[in-house]
DNA sequence: CTCCTTACCGTACGCTGTATTGCGTGGATA
DNA sequence: TATCCACGCAATACAGCGTACGGTAAGGAG
């Protein structure tokens, strides 16, 4: 079976609002967007065009290839980042729109790292990562890219999906402030008062106070130093 | 609500094989590892204990505090890692468990990062991981501190869920060699011979056979060296 | 004008997670 | 020991999911 962004798409018939891949994508990222990964349903989508269910699947062979393509557009918007003059600036930009990507739809980083991403976006930006970091000093062959490649989209994927991930349980129990408190907080406060583990508690009672911002550029420069031989 | 761990287990009934959430844990692990996470369903499980399904929820609340429990129990399984003499040795302990949990029990690395992990033995696993960290030259401060359990954590979750989705493409492509040579293969090909990707052709042309426990630990040591202020 | 192909759509199936209802039995009480 | 009640357990039911399938109607060709 061919990949989705190599079939062509059907030929509309002459319906008054004729489909396409892009429109169907569109109308999912919008639902993600709204209710999350799991408020998603291929047959939601199709009301939200206002079409049968199986109409999609003229465009898309599976609910997973969908998710595809929403991948895939997300890249689309990352890949705007441009080529700057050295690595580490087009690097950084690169990273940077790709965290407010993940940060926007959220569901995104529930796919990170999940299946391998080929769409034509998705090569696109890691061809400039990868032609970017072959800039860099230290990196002299290609296992040392490689290796470095691997490295860093490590550690874009575990930081985001930990940032997200974070922001979500922030806002479930900021909105439903009950909910922390009288749930997880007092069976936290009581398993850190156990005393077993003094360091997390330490952790979590002295130092809420980072911006995450800062602290994921923090790292992403301490990683960068690293793989390019400091 | 009061979360799984701290719920008092039903007090089993005089039947022959009376439940606990151990056994259903361990029940759903072994689903899991067999069928991935989508084959784990509450019936499947229910079934694989000869019970009914609405059994289960006497033991847990819905489908995913049954996931928090198989988490935690692989961190149990993680845990054991003993405390060394020095920060390095025990850090490095701890990731290898944590990596070697994640390749058997690959569903491990779907569910990393993507929700707080809050069990006592993830808990557990945590605290050590922070302690020794906190023993590393360059850690000044409870700051310091949070930052380089970000990065630390962010690089584990990432290359783990990388390196296991590798291997299932890789598996479904080498068992039905086809799919990969009729689909994907061409198509790869075709995209890199557009000539617009050059540095990932580059890449997966060249650079196939590094092994990837090799690049785990490397990588590791670069990332441990940087937070360590070198 | 007729026929045939083909794109489309409605219906249906097996599955999911979970709420609810009712039964039967074990243990505490009189 | 007899009684009763509470509670452990099972079966049924429901809404929603992804998707296979078969009929229908419409467009182009002869």
């Amino acid at each position: 079976m061919v990949p989705v962004w190599e079939r062509p798409e059907p030929r509309p018939r002459a319906t008054p609002v004729p489909l396409s891949r892009a429109k169907i994508a569109d109308a999912a990222i919008r639902l993600a967007d709204a209710h999350g990964l799991d408020g998603l349903s291929v047959r939601r989508i199709a009301k939200e065009l206002d079409v049968g269910p199986m109409r999609l699947y003229d465009y898309v062979a599976n609910r997973s290839e969908l998710l595809d393509l929403m991948v895939d557009a997300v890249y689309a918007q990352i890949a705007e980042a441009g080529q700057h003059s050295d690595w580490r600036t087009t690097l950084l930009a690169i990273v940077r729109r790709t965290r407010a990507a993940a940060l926007e739809h959220e569901w995104f980083s529930d796919l990170l790292g999940g299946r391998p991403h080929l769409g034509p976006h998705a090569l696109a930006v890691g061809e400039s990562t990868a032609a970017a970091l072959s800039q860099a000093p230290g990196i002299r062959g290609v296992d040392d890219l490689q290796r470095a490649l691997g490295a860093l989209n490590a550690f874009i994927v575990g930081a985001l999906r930990r940032e997200v991930t974070e922001r979500r349980t922030a806002r479930s129990t900021g909105t439903e402030l009950n909910a922390w408190q009288a749930s997880l907080g007092p069976y936290l406060t009581r398993m850190l008062d156990t005393g077993r583990y003094p360091t997390v508690a330490r952790l979590v009672i002295e130092g809420a106070h980072l911006d995450a911002e800062e602290t994921f550029a923090h790292n992403l420069t301490t990683l960068l130093d690293g793989v390019a031989g400091r």
